[in-house]
DNA sequence: GGCGCTATTGCAACGAATTGCGCTAGCGCT
DNA sequence: AGCGCTAGCGCAATTCGTTGCAATAGCGCC
């Protein structure tokens, strides 16, 4: 039985984040409706970002009828529940990150193509220094710094 | 002759970066048209940060016939010979820098929506970080970090 | 000053993201 | 189990950004 690991204290056991969704949706008064099942499901199996445009086709293969708006929607509202969050890929298009990840910022390099993350101790320079300069509490998660990375220097 | 300041030494003079687009557009063999030279008289007196569609509209007063491609692949250009730059706003939308304001990266609060510069020793510190850890040759300027300005925390 | 080569333009069409609205169908309640 | 309220769906239209292509018009050359 795929003992889906509930407790054991002091572990870093993840319980799907997703495995609650249809009754916390519920007890807020939103419906589960397939649609909002077929995206979760999809969700579900990704690790990392994936592009709005990339879900919807997923989304579609499961289910023709996928509509594009019916897509975004679900993504606002999963996003309210802190299940997805939302950026914009180095040439401004729609980007999301499956959490629960752990908050990280990207790098695109330019030379390559390739993504980066930030680490965690890097990133938090970046904020500390933003801190710092402007008082700016930074939500690093949400953009993509392009530039160049040690192999494609020019 | 319109003497437009050119030399003198050790002083901070600055000759518009516009002034000799058409020759130097010319001398890579380009074309200096009309629409160009609208659109770089619409630059001209810009500072700071424009998104595209505004200078589309500030285009279109002067010449209702522009036409969005080209303004494009106008700016396409210009980016090239390095007198705009573009990166993308906090909604993901085309945002284009008119130089030589010297490069430096943008902050968007999402509380008030008021857009910080982040100061170039504040830069440094980021592009540093990155550095050090990814080997990664960062562009600041080519993004909007998003967070909340000293006056907006929650 | 006119000719021709070809860089550019403008149009039209497409893809991504977003919004307004009338109809459908979850789901809480009885 | 059925009823009704309203959240949410799908459609259609809109905006921004981008691209392919045929017609136009800079500008270097004779």
């Amino acid at each position: 039985m795929p003992r889906t690991a509930s407790s054991r204290v002091g572990e870093n056991i993840q319980v799907s984040p997703w495995d609650g969704v249809a009754e916390r949706l519920r007890s807020s008064g939103m419906r589960w409706t397939p649609q909002r099942r077929t995206l979760v499901d999809v969700l579900r199996e990704h690790r990392g970002h994936v592009t709005a445009t990339e879900l919807i086709a997923r989304c579609r293969e499961r289910d023709a009828t996928t509509t594009p708006s019916t897509v975004y929607r679900t993504l606002d509202l999963l996003e309210e529940f802190g299940l997805v969050k939302h950026g914009h890929g180095p040439d401004g298009r729609e980007e999301y990150h499956v959490l629960p990840e752990g908050v990280h910022g990207h790098l695109y390099c330019m030379g390559c193509g390739a993504t980066w993350e930030i680490r965690p101790e890097t990133g938090a320079v970046i904020v500390d220094a933003l801190a710092a300069d402007l008082g700016f509490a930074v939500d690093l998660s949400h953009v993509t710094i392009s530039g160049r990375c040690q192999g494609c220097h020019d």
